[in-house]
DNA sequence: GCAAATTTGTTCGTATGTATT
DNA sequence: CAATACATACGAACAAATTTG
């Protein structure tokens, strides 16, 4: 035995799917069908089944069957910083203007605030000890309808305390809170850093999203911390985290001239 | 039955993992254990631990058991210009930099080369048309003897038949591909635009890296399209297609004033 | 080096539950 | 309510990989 069955199986199924002879959307005949066409059992069926599932080629529907997983058209997010806005890529509102120049319906909640504890990563990335409070300002994202991201930014209340108050309202601070820290306060961001991980989805996140709860679709996590300048070097002021899910996202990073047309998507 | 008996299962050996009862590298009971423990049948104990195998949170060896998953320490690369080479982070020596100051051995394999049609994303990438002969520059990167990155550069075959013969040598391209280019044909790359994406690995990927075959751990693909100044614009001369796996790499790319420390791995 | 014991992997059959049409 | 289709669960047998004696 070489190849098990349910591997033969699914390498049949999965040439049928790559060669467009089921395209997307399609329904894959029953449990039943493929038992008696494959002279196997059900169970081995379903063994080749989830094979594809892991894979993300099919998605299967209790009561309804089993479908060729349609291709997500990814949306494109550039980091570089905007040269005439000035404002690091993916933020406030230049992270829509992409979206919207591509004929996409984008739009955030308000955010929600709220003020607790800095822990693990926002201690790590803030420089703070343990115990510092910190204002969260959350928001979701969403693109024509669909759940896109989620974001939140951490603050230390020590901001709010020297003036920033607006920081605490649960609305849109106009012009970005980058700008609105350099008027109250004179604090002006010199720099980011922009770090990209990839993991598998929290649970709220799973929901959030709509992702199938068993993991197999991870997220991208991108943490962007903002700078001041201070005495010794650059320092931390705020951190912002966002979440995106991986299988409908790309990111786009220009450095030096490049053309100035929007990035297009890549094929995968 | 609210939850199934196998999510229970799965749930209460997670919280085992995650409390620390059970620390990586352990080994778990055998499934004939665990299935009297739970007083489920053995096939019951499979999907649960199936459940937990495709979120990384243990792993199975054949004819040894299950084990708690040992979490890998993740890789740093950062892709903003390096102020002093001006060499794009990741390519080149510079790709090493950053993982021998952490004390971590790093060597590459020598470069393959190959002549070929541009194909899909290449022809997409540096906008020549169907036909149209590539050089293929290939390497295979390894942190201290464990394989860490697949790499392949694509030039039009023209920049060779221009005078750039040093990129058919399977060799090494001393003070990198670039600055050569530079000095042989005068090319000069004005800017670049790395292109980030998560996608399941393909299989000589999986063989590479060492990646189990059910594609549960994606691969984080990398496209840097070079650009050298042209009437109307920049123009791509070259793409580099660099593949790295998700679950032990992390990104990082720096905009304006930032800290000049290494940036330490961010905790998942 | 080989044989036995252990442990996970594959496959079948069967029954029942749950979601959708 | 009935029919259809996938989801969960049990039991059993043999195969393949690995360790142990």
């Amino acid at each position: 035995m070489a190849e098990p069955m349910y591997r033969q199986i699914a390498r049949d199924l999965r040439q049928q799917i790559e060669s467009g002879a089921l395209p997307p959307g399609e329904k894959l005949p029953t449990e039943q069908q493929l038992s008696e066409k494959y002279e196997a059992s059900r169970n081995t069926i379903r063994d080749a089944i989830k094979w594809l599932t892991s894979r993300v080629l099919v998605e299967t529907r209790p009561g309804q069957g089993t479908f060729v997983a349609r291709r997500l058209t990814p949306v494109v997010t550039t980091l570089s910083v905007d040269q005439e806005t000035g404002l690091g890529g993916g933020e406030g509102k230049a992270a829509f203007s992409e979206v919207e120049a591509r004929g996409r319906k984008a739009v955030a909640s308000q955010p929600k605030v709220e003020i607790h504890s800095a822990s693990g990563n926002v201690r790590a990335r803030l420089r703070v000890p343990e115990g510092t409070q910190v204002v969260r300002r959350g928001q979701e994202r969403f693109i024509d309808d669909t759940p896109w991201s989620l974001q939140a930014t951490y603050y230390s209340l020590e901001l709010v305390t020297r003036g920033a108050v607006a920081l605490l309202t649960p609305e849109d601070i106009r012009g970005g809170t980058v700008a609105y820290l350099k008027e109250t306060l004179g604090l002006v961001q010199v720099g980011y850093r922009d770090r990209i991980l990839v993991r598998p989805p929290h649970e709220d996140e799973s929901r959030f999203f709509g992702l199938p709860d068993d993991g197999r679709i991870s997220v991208v996590s991108l943490m962007r911390t903002g700078y001041q300048a201070g005495d010794k070097g650059p320092v931390p002021f705020r951190v912002t985290f966002t979440v995106l899910p991986a299988d409908r996202n790309q990111l786009v990073i220009n450095f030096g001239q490049v053309p100035g047309a929007l990035a297009a998507p890549a094929v995968v």
